[in-house]
RNA sequence: GGAGAAGUACUCAAGUGGCUGAAGAGGCGCCCCUGCUAAGGGUGUAGGUCGCGUAAGCGGCGCGAGGGUUCAAAUCCCUCCUUCUCCGCCA
């Protein structure tokens, strides 16, 4: 959400960047008329109500020193008729107000590169080498099948497309990466951890901007206010939702395992094979609530902390920065790092590192204070994968298969696989 | 799920229609006295939000949340949320 003082006095400005993130800006018109009618019920009412005020007190004298204030009584009445109905009015056109505002997405950050489709994103880097194949690679899912470690199909017998039972060494190397995953970012990165709910209410979802928007993304639980979080982003950004934070407290650093939950929507036909896209997967996620000076500095970290996974990993990736029109809708600047997986001859996400800046704050009105006497200020917001665990399966399945089968275990992954080296046939 | 109790400022807490636009205490800030500690006196204290204003400032809202009754609500009514106690159920 931006800031409506912001808007109103930048409107213009605004507008001509949205038009670069390639939004529909025709929400956006009714933005002026409304902010001034906005204030101008305000300010009828509450002269309105200081006069009730005033006289509330009067009547009270009167009725002590018993003297008739019937009159007045009577002239208060119809104020508060009066009263009722301009309140009514603001009511209005502050829920079209704050509607229109809910819908806008972020500002891009003035580094981030202007662009029209994701073929405009930019390589920022590069790691590690390809490994070329002396035999056919196969694609994971077959990989996984072969090794019976990763069974769609009685998935999709038990709930449907896009599940997976992952069994034996499968299973235990999904274990092995989110032990590997949280251990070494608490440890190595300073994160504290924890376990969030993987059920959030509908001011969660609002307040890290899912919705009211994208309502069609995430499910919900029949008959409750519920939904199964599409990532921990949303318990774990939420956390601190609607306070105030002392300033020795940030920044705030927590990584979080949970499973995501997504309907995919729109994404029918799309990744129908393998892990790459489920309507459940395993995640750990890095949250940093932080000062706004420091936090473009922390975006380079944090996807830093991402990147050193899939280092140790030893799995080639790079990292893209996004273009304005691949942003989001609540990224200011957005990193994906991608990593190679052979069956597809290209590059996967497999983590995400956004700066939101406030705009998830002022959302989620999670502020802190500079010292006692200072204003409240908006946090900066600021999330990342590290990482995605089901295409990190898919990634090692693939990247370190054999001929015969086999796939070789990455060393770091070893003491959290009984010391096996190996998963065969 | 059933029965009951409670949610008031940083904390504890008084308060059943107007002098509570929030007593009192603790804590915290400032001042005085004393003075190596401790004690005492005075004084301030919603750290929120919105509107108007260049500003000083003025005003609205704000007693868990949202409605309602009333000229007037922390106080009366309704709905919801949370916490606690007992019972039931349960990994």
């Amino acid at each position: 959400m931006l800031d409506l003082k912001y808007l109103r006095q930048n409107f213009d400005d605004v507008k001509e960047k949205m038009k670069s993130r390639g939004e529909d800006l025709s929400d956006l018109d009714h933005f002026l008329e409304w902010d001034e009618k906005r204030r101008q019920y305000i300010q009828e009412s509450e002269e309105l109500k200081a006069r009730r005020n005033e006289v509330s007190k009067e009547i009270s004298q009167l009725k002590k020193e018993k003297k008739d204030a019937d009159d007045l009584i009577k002239e208060m009445r119809e104020v508060g008729d009066r009263i009722k109905a301009i309140d009514e009015n603001l009511n209005e056109v502050e829920e079209k107000l704050n509607e229109l505002l809910l819908s806008i997405p972020n500002v891009p950050h003035e580094t981030v590169p202007i662009g029209e489709t994701e073929d405009d994103n930019v390589v920022a880097r590069t790691w590690g080498d390809v490994r070329e194949f002396n035999f056919e690679a196969k694609p994971h899912w077959d990989v996984a099948t072969n090794l019976d470690v990763i069974d769609f199909e009685r998935a999709s017998k038990v709930t449907g497309s896009r599940f997976a039972f992952y069994k034996g060494l499968g299973a235990r190397l999904e274990r092995a990466l989110i032990n590997f995953m949280m251990d070494y970012q608490s440890d190595e990165h300073g994160y504290q951890e924890m376990m969030p709910p993987q059920m959030v209410n509908r001011d969660s979802l609002v307040g890290t901007g899912q919705l009211p928007k994208f309502a069609e993304d995430v499910f919900k639980i029949e008959d409750w206010e519920y939904f199964l979080i599409p990532t921990a982003e949303v318990p774990v950004t939420n956390y601190h939702r609607d306070e105030i934070l002392q300033v020795e407290d940030l920044p705030k650093k927590f990584s979080a395992y949970s499973a995501n939950f997504r309907s995919e929507a729109g994404s029918a036909g799309r990744d129908t094979r393998g892990l790459i896209r489920q309507h459940q997967f395993n995640k750990v996620e890095l949250v940093q609530l932080v000062k706004p000076e420091d936090s473009y500095q922390v975006l380079e970290e944090l996807t830093g902390h991402a990147e050193k996974i899939l280092q140790l990993l030893k799995l080639p990736y790079r990292v893209m920065s996004m273009c304005t029109a691949d942003l989001g809708f609540t990224a200011a600047k957005k990193y994906d790092i991608e990593v190679w997986i052979p069956s597809y001859d290209d590059y996967r996400e497999i983590s995400s590192c956004s700066n939101f800046e406030a705009f998830q704050a002022r959302r989620a009105g999670i502020r802190f204070r500079r010292d006692s006497k200072a204003k409240p200020e908006y946090v900066h917001t600021l999330n990342g994968s590290g990482l995605a665990v089901g295409r990190t399966v898919a990634a090692i399945l693939e990247n370190y298969q054999e001929e015969d089968g086999s796939v070789t275990i990455p060393e770091v992954l070893r003491p959290y696989m009984g010391g096996k080296e190996s998963i065969t046939p």
